[in-house]
DNA sequence: CATGAATGAGACTTCATTCAT
DNA sequence: CATGAATGAAGTCTCATTCAT
């Protein structure tokens, strides 16, 4: 590589990271491309050459975020663990990236109009995977449609994500996988 | 109540009317002041007379609505069901208010600076009382914190408001809701 | 009518007039919007209260002027002088206001897409009208389509409005109307 | 010439014809000189290594295109047929290729701050002395400038281009051209 | 000679808000 | 209380041109 598209990629690595801070510092409107500029030590201008807009730039570290997390889950997946280690062991995982991310999605969430499902979804191959194993070897319940279960799945992770208890955050995640899964399994 | 008086009621109602109405519709940055007034038929101007911005608005119709699904929930509480029962209906009456103002809870959770918790936790007495009540009755379990169960109830309705099953939203409701009894019930 | 609107008729007229200064001396591309808010000691925005656009207004004074013409034709046209008279009078009329106008007729030329055929085109009827008549009466040749001899009519003052011969406007005309007289009429 | 120069003549060629498409299918303002460096497969910087702007690559080819068409008739000037004919020939001759490049033609007097006479005087010179043979040996009228006549020329040919009639352009031509020397020649 | 990323001036446009009527 | 024209700050975005590689 170039000495000049290493500085290509330099300034594209500055550019995403500046302008995510601004966009959690001040806010996505109150954030101004010239500003985003201005913090990467760039022109105006150049700030075009990269991305199209705001926007742009925060699908761009979304798809790369997502990404990521797929191929984390993936990785669990096929991993030799029980459909109940499993399940457990996926909600951490996506319960941390959801928080450690939280403020991206949430940035997401209001000034993307994604189409199509919510967030999250994405994943969704892979519980269904997962609870489908557990339904066949007897540890789930058969009695739900698996989309409701991985609806409340998520929903689950959402509402800890955003809590206010003061509970510390994997706790918190542990309660509620507790009356989760007692409800899921088989008794 | 003068004439004047009922003109101005009148006024009123027109403009909120009118500009959720385009909020909706257009979204809430894309709904400038000015179309609010023409739609309602006033000068723009006259807007200020009602209201001092656009959030104001918001802040208007989500305090008008909340207070009024507070009554709804505080005469259930007072009803002779069981906790079980309570908790069902309760979620019945918040899931089918969210299902038919989710706009309006959307362009609040938007647009609206809320301070303090999120929406939903201004039910939290009551549901918190009905939990409680259930945990000394002996119907539901004692080891998790109250907080946690509200929490995840919450979840579990805004999960089926954002649901893109093709499942009825009653049923979805309905299934969650076993799910979650399930593993909130003492065995 | 109102102190208000007389104001407002007058911003409209000052907003017109100081456009077209500006458009003929500097050129259309050179002015921008903020020049003439200026000129017109307005503020940047209150132009667009007026006008979406600098075509805008080249569009209203081009209808305007395009009007008054074809008003001035008609007038001509249901006088009662002979075919001849009448086409050396059209042309006359015509030039004049050609002539007087042309620089807003080059801006309109330049910068206005304008659909349909070109102006002067406008008239057609009028001089359809008379050449017919003339026709008839037995003054004008019949072998040469209407529509050859009002373009060809059309080009002949064009190429006078922007002639570079050093020949006063009215003589330079009236030679060129001999010349396509006596080609028009009958021998 | 070498390989390098063979090259060179090449992009040359190449971006002339990239730019003049690009200008007649999305016009001269509307084109960038980067998508005419993209068009043309070369840098942008590359551009400016041929020619110092847009408005340079216009001028490039008028100047060819006039050249071109001075040649064409000159040849006819030194031919042996009468005045009237030869008025005739230039007419067909210099009314195709205003036809065939009335983009171009059209282009530059958008986009080309001409200074001096209009195009198509380029020529006076060789219709001047047509003229002037044909007063010289009775074929033609004397007692009009032969300025006036260059021009009616002129116009009769534009007027021609931008015809909005149904008639095809040389039948469109030869009406116009009978009107004009009906009324140049003498009786 | 070729390249194309960087530049930044400046044009356009919007809109909440004011205030004279 | 109603009106709506005027305002101008502020933001977005474009593009000819340069220059280090």
């Amino acid at each position: 590589m170039s000495r000049r598209d290493r500085k290509k990629r330099q300034v594209l690595t500055t550019l995403v990271d500046v302008t995510m801070k601004l966009f959690i510092e001040k806010g996505f409107d109150e954030t101004t491309i010239s500003e985003i500029a201005t913090a990467a030590d760039i022109g105006t201008g150049t700030f075009y050459n990269y991305f199209h807009s705001k926007e742009d730039v925060l699908r761009y570290v979304l798809t790369k975020k997502l990404n990521e997390t797929k191929d984390s889950l993936e990785e669990l997946n096929h991993s030799s663990m029980s459909p109940p280690e499993k399940i457990a062991q996926i909600l951490l995982t996506v319960g941390k990236i959801f928080k450690e991310n939280q403020q991206l999605f949430n940035l997401c969430n209001r000034h993307l109009a994604l189409m199509g499902p919510p967030h999250g979804t994405e994943f969704k191959d892979i519980l269904v995977d997962m609870i489908q194993a557990g339904q066949i070897n007897g540890d789930f319940r058969k009695d739900l449609p698996t989309e409701m279960i991985t609806e409340l799945f998520m929903g689950l992770i959402k509402s800890t994500i955003t809590s206010h208890a003061k509970i510390p955050f994997e706790e918190n995640l542990n309660y509620k996988l507790s009356l989760f899964l007692d409800g899921l399994m088989t008794r």
